[in-house]
DNA sequence: TAGGCATATGCAACTGGTTGCACAGCATCG
DNA sequence: CGATGCTGTGCAACCAGTTGCATATGCCTA
């Protein structure tokens, strides 16, 4: 499992409310590994149980206190020693795919137009990866080391897009070409 | 959720016992959606239960007698419903890209062993695709409409692994250049 | 001043999926 | 004859994650 982990990397990076890291997991982190606040609090909860983090309530003005996490020294190691496991490769599970296949007994047309919002969606998703790669890496030959991991991950992101639009324009190729030059 | 579509095509390509549906998912439809055997009966019950499919107990000579499934009328209505609905685009999710931002928290060593293992991964999976289509699909170019869903998804997963190669290509430039042209 | 919104934390119930186990038929090999 | 291995079906316990709800502070606006 890697929440846990995902939280550690967020909070090693800077401490940080269950809140504030559910911002973060609704922006960067979050374009690679979602998580509601709900499952981040659970979480936050467990790796407090196993010293991993620890909280402290700070009172704040003109808002509610919040309690802040602090990834510990045991929370540094497990997290060093997870970067030294070998991750599998995480099969790929398209519910889209399932889609096409289901071509012969389904509505072609609406399986058409799904193909047309998804590439509009990586498209969307592709122009914000490079608007950040733009405005946080504006130099990408001359990376400090700690800005490299962020940035190699944002470039998996810009690939991951660009061939979701590749693969959309080739199924519509395919499934448009038949009716002669749809629009 | 999408195992009972998934299960509902195999079956509208094919009837076949939970077992034979499992080696389905250990194959083709697999490459996509995973599932275990376990899984698939007690979705298989829950898909008569709703009469999706229908069973049979058909009697074999040398081996155990097997429950045979068949899609019913409802099952192909459910199927046709399902694909004139629109799929949200899955968020993707990556434990690899999280141990990427722990780069500066962890072995950098490991993490550069496991983009290499990443990398070959990716290269066999694509050689089996790229096998696949040869055998499968000789002439992409003259496709049944009953084949274009397959040759689409091969499709899909031959340029996401190709993506995958790249960005692990990337990833070692990055990590292994300022150590100065390693191994 | 009532309502809506952002901040902030959390529980309870449910669902999809995994892990581990059980059991049974039949075949083949040592 | 026993062990191993493929075929074949299934249950039980657990785990991660989702959905829905509860609650509280304090701001701003109608």
């Amino acid at each position: 499992m890697s929440l846990e982990h995902a939280i550690l990397v967020s909070l090693a990076e800077k401490s940080a409310s269950g809140y504030d890291l559910a911002r973060r997991f609704d922006a960067s982190i979050g374009h690679f590994w979602k998580a509601s606040h709900q499952q981040i609090y659970k979480v936050l909860g467990r790796m407090e149980g196993d010293s991993w983090v620890s909280s402290q309530l700070v009172a704040q003005e003109g808002r509610p206190d919040k309690k802040v996490y602090v990834i510990t020294c045991a929370g540094r190691d497990e997290l060093a020693a997870w970067t030294s496991k070998s991750t599998p490769v995480e099969p790929l599970r398209s519910e889209f795919a399932v889609k096409l296949r289901a071509l012969p007994f389904g509505d072609a047309d609406a399986i058409v137009d799904d193909v047309r919002v998804r590439r509009r969606a990586h498209q969307t998703q592709l122009t914000y990866y490079e608007d950040s790669a733009a405005r946080f890496y504006p130099r990408p030959d001359e990376l400090a080391s700690d800005e490299l991991g962020g940035w190699l991950v944002l470039r998996g992101g810009i690939l991951a897009e660009q061939t979701g639009i590749a693969w959309c324009e080739e199924i519509l190729q395919r499934l448009t070409a038949s009716d002669g030059a749809e629009r």
